[in-house]
RNA sequence: GCGGACGUGGCGGAACCGGUAGACGCAAGGGACUUAAAAUCCCUCGGGCCAUGCCCAUGCGGGUUCGAUCCCCGCCGUCCGCACCA
């Protein structure tokens, strides 16, 4: 006897151990055509928290589909496990790094497994076993031999208590996040990523990945940052050899130049600074300046005026000031610039502060070049050149040209004066970590070889375990013997590299190590590669927009390249999914108050929330993405608990566009709770009236039989054409609305047992209703199926088809329009013709009344759509 | 400042290529069943009016069109990204 009520709590573990035991979701039949659907990994923080929910559902219902659609689903589970919280973690509790993330992997892993995602867990990887990281070295050490890596000194933010270098935004008001010192910058030695090598082809391959959003392709194209330009010398007056370069996209206004000027590091102001004291006092307060965010905002311009004199480069009577100026940057370009005051609003602010004139040289069109006066707003739109000699009366455009032209053929110190140049805004990728638990580079300094890469039968360089995190800095550099080693080359007594690398390395090959996981001598084969890359659907959260996602696009790039074969894009189609935000409380001590300690009442004031404990009102505040700190967080378990996996799983997918946040709400869960209940009880009802299992199809079908029909191959066509499109709301609306059809046939029953036209038709809906439904819910799914007489699972069942003779509608129902104003409908046949239309439209009483007698002006027929008389 | 996205009932949202605005759900109100509750089921649910019907309504003001949530112009508001990139 089936039960009265579902329930989830003895229904979901058994079909996740049947799952399970099955091996059901274990790719590798190359039979069928491939799919691969990926959402990003976690970090193993040790909870899963709803955005993970979210996230894991979208990509679970792709990954059930596609299944049930005939391919060979990748779905795969690892984890994004080297960072600092491990160290944290560490230096609090005394736990071991690698103690503390294995068992967090543990317990998550528990608990992605009770959302029942159809995961295939023999692929699971973990970025911080050796099994996977002496890979990465491996890519480290070919990318080197390959030239995409680079040894150079560069600036970082360098916490001088902690000992670390810290990212850009672990630097809050030029303070360290953690320590609270003031941060220093400092030149350190570091390993680069030349992803600039990769730069054009980063930019115009954007345009290929048209199942990316738009958005994230237009972050990448400005973080990238292309801008075409000139890089002109200019001879310093007074000094045979010196000579100072600027990049400029605006040659063309070079005429209207009023300055030059340079970044305080800029090597000539450095010299400069040198010999003049007040000049290096003011580069010093440049450099602190350039750490906070925040300052850089409100910064005036400002500059100092070296007393150096450059030569125009057009005439050579003609000299300009050389300024230290505080905007200039000294990592782009060429650390200089001239300036044009009046088509460049920051140099117009400059030359305004300083007294140093703006001379217009571009005139919009119909602009009498004698009215142009430029004062507070920089004119930087199209016109013809003026006040600019031999280029007066060209476009902006020519005047680019004409000067680029000109300087390349002008000799300057025995070399061309100027050389066209493309300029990116994008850096090399600086991996460098002063850390403990990240990838070891592999790398091993000797004093007489210089730099030597671990030789390959030495790999994994693996982490020592035997650290401590008592002082500040890095452990492997306080570990006593670890670095010690002998030179690869000479065997001379060497040091090894005790940088890590940077995590986000990690993450760029991981979608790549799942195509082959266990691969023990390359990352991955080339065939695993070539059969599974791209990924066909990525899912993850929007602020990976830039760094992980370029990073990835680079490293797929530099593998292929390297000889390890794969693909240019790893991401064929990229979905970025909206957070879940929560309510927020505060109680009247301005306290934050977590939602389970409340209770809810609604009447004449609204709703209100009060504290479960005691009974105070508390504030209801904004909603808000939920935070530790708001403590307006929801927890996965307990969710899963009362409720179920398939009844969370249905929340974060309903109701709102799965691109948009959306709003976790105890309702909205109860709503969702209640239409598992729902599948569960129509599906007996179903099958209380359906045919057996096999049942062949009656010749005929009467009209109640026909509608049920009807409604179930709308809803195939329907609800698939929405999860292609990842539509996900829509989807289960859909079948939200086919189950109240099904419910309405069902109350229509009068006599038991039904006719076999509408047995097989109630059969059928059924079946389809369940595995509609699947990919959402599997376990209610699952629980039906089987309670509906199939002995296969329905997670292997394959998708519906819909009948297009059944989809298609043979009776339609027309709106008629008056003047575009809806009047009447009508219900015609699909293939009417225009003059029965016309006829039935313009007989209709209310058509009629609309019309006032008036003459009929123009009959509109928009096939399927709608009539508009005018008259 | 620059770039982008978005504004639809009490709420989340739907509406395919310019063709019935408000699917589906949440909340609310009314009712049935019940000793009662839970669960379930049914009905109402953008606003207004001279209510068998009509008018207004997709942030605001214009425009194009037989017809505009959708296209164009101008405002207002919200959110996001970048932030002196020469």
């Amino acid at each position: 006897m089936r039960p009265e009520r579902y329930d989830f709590a003895a229904a979901e573990p058994k079909w996740r151990k049947i799952w399970d035991e099955r091996q059901v979701f274990t790719s590798g039949d190359a039979a069928k055509p491939k799919y691969y659907v990926l959402e990003m990994f976690p970090y193993p923080s040790g909870r899963i928290h709803v955005g993970h929910v979210r996230n894991y559902s979208m990509g679970d219902v792709i990954a059930r589909y596609k299944r049930a659609m005939g391919f060979d689903v990748l779905h795969p589970m690892g984890w994004d496990a080297f960072g600092l919280p491990a160290e944290n973690a560490a230096q609090q509790s005394g736990s071991h790094p690698a103690t503390w993330t294995y068992a967090n992997i543990a317990s998550m892993r528990t608990q992605l497994k009770s959302m029942g995602l159809s995961l295939d867990w023999s692929r699971e990887i973990a970025t911080c076993d050796p099994a996977y990281y002496k890979h990465q070295q491996k890519l480290f050490l070919d990318f080197l031999a390959g030239g995409l890596v680079d040894r150079k000194q560069s600036k970082v933010n360098w916490d001088p208590v902690d000992h670390t270098v810290l990212a850009n935004e672990q630097v809050v008001e030029g303070r360290g996040w953690r320590s609270g010192a003031l941060v220093e910058q400092r030149e350190l030695t570091q390993w680069f990523l030349r992803i600039g090598k990769y730069a054009d082809d980063l930019l115009t391959s954007l345009d290929t990945l048209d199942r990316w959003p738009e958005k994230v392709r237009l972050m990448q194209r400005n973080w990238i940052g292309r801008s075409e330009g000139l890089l002109a010398r200019f001879a310093i007056a007074g000094d045979p050899t010196g000579e100072i370069e600027v990049f400029t996209t605006r040659p063309d206004t070079l005429f209207g130049a009023k300055f030059v000027a340079l970044a305080p590091d800029h090597p000539v102001a450095r010299a400069a600074a040198s010999s003049d004291p007040a000049l290096a006092a003011f580069a010093e307060e440049c450099r602190h300046i350039g750490t906070s965010v925040a300052a850089i905002e409100t910064a005036e311009k400002k500059g100092y005026d070296t007393g150096l004199r450059v030569v125009h480069p057009f005439d050579p009577s003609w000299v300009l000031p050389v300024y230290v100026a505080n905007f200039i940057l000294m990592d782009y370009g060429t650390g200089a610039i001239f300036g044009c005051p009046a088509h460049d609003q920051r140099d117009l602010d400059f030359a305004n502060a300083y007294g140093l004139g703006a001379t217009p040289v571009v005139c919009p069109e119909g602009v009498d070049p004698a009215t142009l006066i430029v004062s507070e707003t920089a004119f930087d739109g199209e016109g013809r050149l003026v006040n600019s000699r031999f280029l007066d009366g060209l476009t902006v455009a020519e005047a680019k040209e004409e000067v680029a032209k000109r300087l390349e053929t002008a000799q300057l110190h025995g070399r061309p004066q100027g050389e066209r140049k493309i300029n990116y805004k994008l850096r090399d990728w600086g991996i460098s970590r002063q850390r403990y638990w990240g990838c070891p580079i592999p790398i091993i300094h000797c004093p007489d070889c210089g730099v030597v890469p671990v030789p390959d039968a030495d790999l994994p360089v693996k982490l020592p375990e035997d650290v401590t995190f008592d002082k500040p800095g890095n452990p492997l550099d306080h570990h006593p013997t670890w670095k010690n080693v002998a030179c690869p080359k000479c065997g001379a007594a060497a040091r090894r590299e005790t940088d890590t690398m940077d995590t986000f390395v990690d993450s760029s090959w991981y979608y790549a190590r799942f195509t082959d996981p266990h691969n023990e001598s390359a990352p991955a084969a080339p065939e695993q590669l070539s059969r599974w890359l791209p990924v066909d659907q990525y899912i993850g959260g929007i602020e990976h927009a830039i760094l992980h996602l370029l990073y990835s696009r680079f490293f797929s790039r530099a593998i292929r390249d390297t000889g390890h074969g794969g693909v240019a894009e790893p991401f064929a189609g990229l979905f970025t999914q909206g957070m879940v935000v929560h309510e927020t409380y505060r109680a009247a001590s301005g306290k934050w108050v977590a939602p389970s300690e409340l209770r809810f009442e609604t009447g004449d004031k609204g709703r209100r929330a009060f504290l479960i404990e005691g009974g105070e009102e508390v504030a209801i505040g904004a909603i808000e993405k939920m935070s530790k700190s708001k403590r307006n967080t929801v927890d996965p378990d307990d969710i899963i608990a009362s409720y179920g996996a398939d009844t969370a799983r249905l929340f974060v997918l309903s109701d709102s566009p799965p691109d948009r946040d959306v709003v976790w709400t105890e309702e909205g869960v109860q709503g969702a709770w209640r239409f598992v209940q729902r599948v569960y009880r129509l599906a007996g009802e179903l099958a209380n009236a359906a045919a057996p299992v096999g049942a062949s199809a009656p010749a005929e079908f009467g009209a109640a039989a026909l509608d049920v029909r009807k409604a179930t191959h709308r809803t195939i066509a329907a609800v698939g054409d929405n999860i292609e499109r990842l539509r996900f709301n829509t989807a289960i609306a859909r079948i939200r609305e086919y189950a109240n059809e099904l419910t309405a046939a069902l109350d229509k029953v009068e006599t038991v047992p039904v006719s076999a036209d509408l047995a097989f038709a109630f059969r059928e809906a059924a079946d389809v209703f369940v595995q509609l439904i699947a990919p959402m819910t599997p376990h209610v799914a699952e629980e039906c199926w089987s309670d509906l007489g199939h002995s296969e699972i329905v997670s292997l069942a394959p998708w519906p088809e819909a009948d297009p003779t059944l989809v298609a509608q043979d009776m339609i129902s027309l709106p008629v329009q008056v003047n575009g104003k809806k009047r009447a409908e009508i219900l015609v046949a699909h293939d009417a013709d225009e003059a029965t239309i016309r006829e039935e439209a313009l007989t209709q009483e209310a058509v009629l009344r609309a019309m006032e007698g008036k003459p009929l002006k123009k009959f509109i027929l928009v096939p399927k759509r709608i009539v508009n008389v005018v008259v």
